[in-house]
This record gives structure tokens, C-alpha cells and sequence, in this order.
DNA sequence: GCCAAATCTGACAACGCTGTCAAATAAATT
DNA sequence: AATTTATTTGACAGCGTTGTCAGATTTGGC
């Protein structure tokens, strides 16, 4: 009873600096137990409501915001999502990182960007390591690592559970988010023959992603549905970078007879392959049209602005947080994991790099 | 020393699983106290060579890693970094984090990312809490947020240490990473003028962002300097973001009169502006010549390819994130915070949006 | 070979919270 | 009014580390 007082007064001083204050100030100042402002602070029921109203009224005079890595040590969640990844699309991590951040402010969470680094070697102790530093209640893996059997199960081997973005191989593995991208490259053949073309070139996006071959896949099935058989000297391997865009270009317009079209697995390599034609004096689309895939800012950017498939990435990212979130707010009795699947559906942007024959 | 087995047993297991291993297993295996093995994995003096060499073999043989987040309860350091941002050029923000994150790696840091939303006003209120949350080891502040009072206060009453990148007000109030804006802005300008224009346009950038000052005193300086004086129709008030280079552009182009060159507080405006020279069939540089600053990768997409200046923005994040991190690694010793500036040197990346008059 | 000083090591109490479980209180039943 | 049952509450033991401090061991000086 005597040492009431002093909670109140170290409140007074509170308001004024803004130091931080423990559950323990709180809980004296409120006259409770700290497992009943604990109670509050998480919602859980069994409280009563006069209670529970002394405690909000308490933790707010005190500007009480508990302790994440406590919480996180006592309890069973982190409040902490991560998104690993290694990918060459500046563009795309954004709005990965923008989307799952903006889904986290809403739940109290924060997010962890682990950029991964694929030449090293060692990708499994970084994993592994990380995972026994920080208990994480989620991991998001984007393109390649979705697809690799190591991350897939060093994440396993800790627990934790993941979602993948945009995963080739091993479906059903875990919770994932797609787009169709077959589907799309399919449409986006469809959209340069239904213009008059006939001989339309592939540049391949980089063999380790999944999307490259889904991509690939689309663009073969159209040409076959058209009554065309894709010819080698059409098919380029890029590596979803300007340079092998560049690289691409090159080989393709050196060659003595070149595709009327081109579709690019990817924007940046669009945009080389728009620089070599520039160069080479190549118009476009008036000489050669070509389609990209992503929409990234630099389509509006270049000249012409470049026709493309728009990918969801904000609400892929959207989706994947959610599945996180999900699982974490208390709701056991949600999907298996690997049950889930959420298909957010792309556009095809019609701009100025296609002609029709 | 019945229970001695238990551990190696379970070594034998986790190299298989991978789980997580406690402090305790370690302390065990190596039979010392868990006191001991916290001192070799800080690195600590006053443990023998020998004791060293014994705790490390067994933490090595569990593939221990110390929990981040017991480390940062118990201790006084929490591994920890956060940037701090609202920016509308997501490649100034992409950037920052990933030179602040590379440096991070080599501390065994991590990175929270933690946009903030000027808007919706509460910025102390969103700060405050994200500190009292999470312990931090050191905060970034970008444009513009380094700029605003109520967010350095706020982090300087949760005392944690910060450095500010780039700004405008308050020198001195803490360790700052900058790059010569006003001079480089004054160079840009110089060029201009050393190709024979006269009449130069100048694009602001967003007024709450301190480098729109900087850059714009060094515009009006080099003018001066130059015997011109700026003229009020010469100057536009833009947002740093594609629209209102736009804007800019309209009005420039609306005129009776247009200036023989612009230079643009940043690309992005840059590059709304020659979006709009390019509708208006004004050719550029022929018709207008056109500076931009950042170097962001648009620049090598547009065509004609744009000069700028060039911001060493992942250096930036490096010095940024070294000043925070040799805080935390120990020595106390280093010159206090507000006294740390370190200034990188940009470079004027000459393309072809320019031309002598 | 003995004592002081320097060097190493370990017990134990935090850090701020949650989980478990038992105790206290209120409500419902007989 | 006496039980039984449901609802609220709090004590206490962790979570996996580091800080403090005292105890144990080694080293150096004579």
C-alpha cells in the first residue's frame, strides 16, 4: 500500500519525457496483477469489464506499449515477419517489402527484409542461422529461393511457417501466392499473333526462377495453338537483367532474318533490347514490336512506352501477409497450410511497342 | 554428472534436425557455466585460451546461435538497426536499405524497414511506441523525416542514438551522412551555363524536403555568380514525383517564352518533364536542354539518355549504418554523436539531354 | 615457498513479459 | 442457505540471455 504512490508520480513524469514504462507500472497503477494487464493488452477474455477498463485507462496514462522481445521470449509469438530474398528486380522487392509492411502496421507487426546471398554458398547456414537468432511467426520466400529445396527445409526444420510467392516447383508444399503466369505469357503471345505476327521471338527469363519456364510454357502453347513451332534461333536465354536484354538484342538482330515481334520475359530485359534496337536504328514497333512482363516504372519512362503484363506484386505481397497474419492471430482452425493458395489475377497493359502486320 | 550425456546426445540429434540449442547445451557440453560461454561468444577477455577453444568447439558441434531476442532483455544491446523513412523515390529508399542492410550482415544486425505516414499526423505517437516496442540500437533518419523536430525529439527521448541522412535543419544535433547538395546543385547549374545557357528553368523539389533547399540555393548561387538573376517564371514548385515534372513541363511549355535548359530538383521530375517536351514535340536536346539529379536507373532508359548528378546513396547507407555500428561495437571512445559529419562526393554523369548553346 | 595481485570462472539475480495452475470471487443451482 | 459451477484474479516459474559480484585459480615478486 505505500509504495502506491509512486507509480502515479513516475506516470506524471512519464507523460512529460516519454520514457518507457513496464508492465509492472502499470499494473500498480491500475491496482491489478501484472497477469491481468497482460490479459488486457492481449485481448483474452475473462477479464472484467471494470477491470479491464482500469487497465486500458492505466496503460494509457502511462503510454504503455509492451515489450516486443519480451512477449516474444515468454510467449509463443514474435510479432516479427520475414521476407527473404535474392532478386534482381529492384522494382519487385519494393513493392513486396511495401506490401507486406503496410499488412503488418495493422496487426502490431514488424518486418525483417534478409536480402539473400545466392553465389556465397552457404545459403542454408544463413537461413538456419538467422531462424535460431529471431523466432519468426512468418517467412515470405519470393522467386528463386521459393523453388529451393534447401530453404524449404531449413524453414521446415525451424518451424516456422512460410508462404511462397510465385513458386514453380513443389506445389502444395506450403501456402502459396500466384499469379497465372502461363497463362499470362500465353494471352501475351496470343495478343502479338491476334495482331498479324507469325515469327516471334522469346527471351527466357533466369533459369533458376520458376516464372521463366512457366512463362516459356505460355508462350510455346500459343505459338502450338496458332499451328507455329517456336524455332531455336527465336529463343534467347536472359537473365532478367538490362545487360542480357542487351545481349539478347544483339543476337537477334544480327541474325539475317528477325522475329517481327519479340517478348521479353521481363521489362529489363525489354528495355535492353529496346536500347540495341535504338542503337542500331531498329524502330519500334514500326521494324519490330516488342511485349514485356511486369510493368515496371521505366515502361512509361522509355520510348516507346512499353506494352506489358502487369503483375500484382502489392496485392501478392497483400495476400501472403495475410496468410501470415492469419495463422498468428489465434484462429487455429484455419486451412492446412498447404492447402492454401491464393491466384491474383494479372492485366495485359496495351501501350505503343506493338504494331499490328 | 549423470545428465553430461544428455547434451552430446542431443548434439547428434540437432546436427541431423537442425532445432535450436540453448546457451545451457552448450555450457553442458563443454562443462563450463553458461556465464562462461556467454563471455566467448561476445568475445569477452579474461576467459583462458584453452576455455575458449573448448566453448567453441561445442557451440560450433550444436550449431548454436545466441537468441537475439534473451540477448537484447538481458543486455544492453538489441542487434538491432531501423530506417526510419517516407520517401516518394522508392530507389533512394531501396538503396538505403540495402547498403544499410550489407553493413548490418557484418555485425550480425538485423534491419527493421519502418515507413512512416506523414499524413495521417500521428508521426510522435507511431515513433514513440515503435521504440518503446522494440529496443533499438540505432535509428536512420531520411528525408524528410531527418528534418522534422518532432521526430528527433522523440528518438532522442527514448535515447537512442540516430544519424540523419542529408538533412537541412539542426546541424549538429546528431551524426550526420550528407553529400554537398548546394555544390552540386551550383555545378549542375555551371554546366548549363558553360554550354552558353542563359536562360536556365529550375524544377524545386518537395518543400519539406531539405535538399530542395540546398539545391536550390546552389541554382541561385551559380546564377548569380554568373551576373544572371533568376527570374520568378523560371522556377516551378515540384514534388520530387513523375506528375508534377509534368506539371512543370506545362507550364514551362505554356509560356511565351521558355527557358534554353531546365534543371530538375531530381530525375523523377526530369523525367515528367520530358514526357511532356515529347508530346509537345519539343525535342530535347535540341529545343530544351534538360539536367536532372539522383541517377536513378530511369536515367539510362529514357531517351535522350539524362544528365544528372549523381547521389552516392548506397555509400550513404554504408557510413550511415558504420557510425551506428561502431557505436554499439564497444568502444565508447569514438568522437561524440553530433560531432560525426562525413560527407560523400557526388559526380556530374554527363549524357545527352544536354547541349552547348 | 608464501603472499599479493592479476586473471579466470560461476552463482544468481535480473530483463519484461506469458503460461500454468491454483486461489478467490461471483453466479447459478438445489 | 449451502453447494456446485463458472468466472476472475494472482503467484510463480520460466523464456535465454547478460550484468554483477564474489569465489577460485593462476601468476608474479620476493
Amino acid at each position: 500500500m505505500t509504495q502506491i504512490k509512486a507509480p502515479a508520480e513516475r506516470a506524471a513524469s512519464l507523460t512529460a519525457t516519454s520514457a518507457v514504462s513496464t508492465i509492472n507500472d502499470v499494473a500498480r497503477l491500475a491496482g491489478v496483477s501484472i497477469k491481468t494487464v497482460s490479459r488486457v493488452m492481449n485481448n483474452e477474455p475473462n477479464v472484467r469489464e471494470e477491470t479491464r477498463a482500469k487497465v486500458k485507462e492505466a496503460a494509457g496514462l502511462l503510454h504503455y506499449r509492451p515489450n516486443l522481445l519480451a512477449r516474444s521470449l515468454a510467449g509463443s509469438r514474435s510479432f516479427l515477419l520475414c521476407l527473404l530474398y535474392h532478386n534482381p528486380v529492384p522494382t519487385y522487392i519494393n513493392n513486396m517489402h511495401q506490401g507486406v509492411i503496410n499488412r503488418c502496421r495493422q496487426s502490431g507487426y514488424h518486418l525483417l527484409a534478409e536480402p539473400q546471398d545466392l553465389q556465397g554458398g552457404d545459403l542454408e547456414r544463413s537461413i538456419a542461422g538467422l531462424l535460431a537468432t529471431v523466432r519468426l511467426d512468418g517467412v515470405i520466400l519470393t522467386p528463386p529461393l521459393c523453388d529451393m529445396a534447401v530453404v524449404m527445409q531449413t524453414v521446415e526444420a525451424a518451424g516456422v511457417p512460410y508462404v511462397r510467392v510465385s513458386p514453380f516447383l513443389y506445389p502444395g508444399r506450403t501456402a502459396t501466392v500466384r499469379m497465372d503466369e502461363t497463362r499470362a505469357a500465353r494471352e501475351a503471345t496470343q495478343y502479338l499473333l491476334n495482331k498479324g505476327h507469325r515469327d516471334i521471338g522469346f527471351i527466357m527469363g533466369h533459369p533458376e526462377h520458376g516464372g521463366t519456364h512457366l512463362r516459356y510454357q505460355g508462350y510455346v502453347s500459343a505459338m502450338r495453338d496458332a499451328g507455329i513451332e517456336p524455332r531455336a534461333e527465336w529463343i534467347k536465354q536472359g537473365y532478367f537483367n538490362f545487360e542480357s536484354g542487351v545481349e539478347a538484342g544483339k543476337a537477334y538482330f544480327a541474325a539475317e532474318k528477325r522475329p517481327t515481334a519479340i517478348f521479353s520475359s521481363n521489362d529489363d530485359m525489354a528495355f535492353g533490347l529496346m536500347s540495341v534496337a535504338q542503337q542500331l536504328g531498329i524502330r519500334i514497333p514500326d521494324d519490330i514490336s516488342i511485349i514485356g512482363f511486369d510493368d515496371t516504372p521505366g515502361c512509361t519512362l522509355i520510348w516507346p512506352h512499353l506494352t506489358t503484363i502487369r503483375q500484382p506484386i502489392l496485392d501478392m505481397a497483400y495476400a501472403a501477409a495475410d496468410i501470415l497474419l492469419s495463422r498468428t492471430s489465434g484462429e487455429e482452425d484455419g486451412p492446412a497450410m498447404n492447402d492454401i493458395v491464393r491466384e491474383l489475377p494479372f492485366t495485359l497493359i496495351e501501350r505503343d511497342s506493338v504494331r499490328a502486320l
